[in-house]
DNA sequence: CCCATATAATTAGGCCCCATAGCATTTATT
DNA sequence: AATAAATGCTATGGGGCCTAATTATATGGG
């Protein structure tokens, strides 16, 4: 979580321009306001989503079986896909299931076919619990970007969407000096 | 930490949009997109600094310690205000301030004329510490927003600062049936 | 002066997230 | 059959964060 309240500005870089070639004031300032008001934004619903006894780990295990309930007809999917589309290890996704499963959200089954598989699905609870959440969830995000008309949306999209390739081509090349 | 490999489409959102009044596709989906963006910067520098030895949650008082050196001519910080100004309760910083003692980044006096107060410093070491990070740190979020111009930087700017106001607005007044 | 209260820093204990390493089982490959 | 690969799990540990309680110090009123 990155949260700093008060930013730096433009004077508080003043005294490392000159010692750094590769500081761009502009770019940290962004990079900084990008950062912190992602991280508040994500502490803000991840203390609503408490609220309802979630965490956000859990909510998106949560979230990710509800789609592929929606997609494929309740078929589950096995903990190894689950980590997979959750971008976490599988022995984290055993650890966030447990809980699921202490709490009566999830339920885990053998699969038939592969014996080393199991199959994770929403319980009736796992599903309540999440329509217990919509509402009021929807309603913040639609709130919070309320005072967004249709074309900064589009433009903000298509910001950060520059953003994200930028930082996926990055991937394979790494800053200058950075090797390894 | 948000992180979903395979962000939600309208598709996925269809068979909700009749149930829930207050989705807005369009919002949910720019949120996810945020929220996606800012962890994988996070997670990214993150990965950076952990090179260097130290968590973003150390990094971030190494900073603040920087920058009350340069601003007031080195009188240091108390963990109070550096508690506050990370945005983190005073245990939390003990324990962070704990660490980078022992890593010999920074130092504790105790104030003259308060005894219940300690100043904080930046040792030697914590200051070529944070200089070793810095050429590299700064090229890398110079690259990350190389392919913005200066009328989109400045657009994104002012687009994250709505957000940000809106979220700060939101707080002593929360989304509708959330009161407490 | 004394006590109640407030403030500062810390400790203790705990939760959650997350990772690596290793293991047993089962399935694929060759 | 032998090796490799995949799956799920356990054990272990670190980081960040919290609340509650503790210790020390300061401050203001009576």
């Amino acid at each position: 979580m990155f949260s700093m309240k008060e930013l730096p500005n433009e004077e508080d870089f003043r005294p490392l321009v000159p010692e750094y070639s590769s500081l761009d004031t502009s770019s940290v300032m962004l990079f900084y306001l990008f950062l912190q008001v992602g991280s508040d934004m994500l502490t803000a619903f991840e203390t609503y989503l408490a609220k309802h006894g979630v965490s956000q780990g859990r909510f998106i295990v949560l979230l990710l079986l509800l789609r592929s309930q929606m997609r494929n007809n309740g078929s589950g999917l096995s903990p190894s896909e689950l980590a997979r589309q959750a971008g976490v290890t599988r022995a984290t996704m055993t650890g966030l299931m447990k809980g699921l499963q202490r709490d009566g959200l999830i339920e885990r089954f053998s699969h038939d076919g592969d014996k080393r598989k199991v199959i994770v699905r929403l319980t009736p609870k796992g599903n309540e619990s999440l329509h217990a959440i919509f509402p009021d969830y929807y309603s913040r995000i639609a709130d919070l970007m309320n005072d967004l008309e249709d074309d900064e949306r589009e433009r903000l999209s298509r910001l950060l969407h520059k953003v994200k390739n930028k930082m996926n081509s990055s991937k394979q090349a790494p800053a200058a000096g950075a090797r390894g």
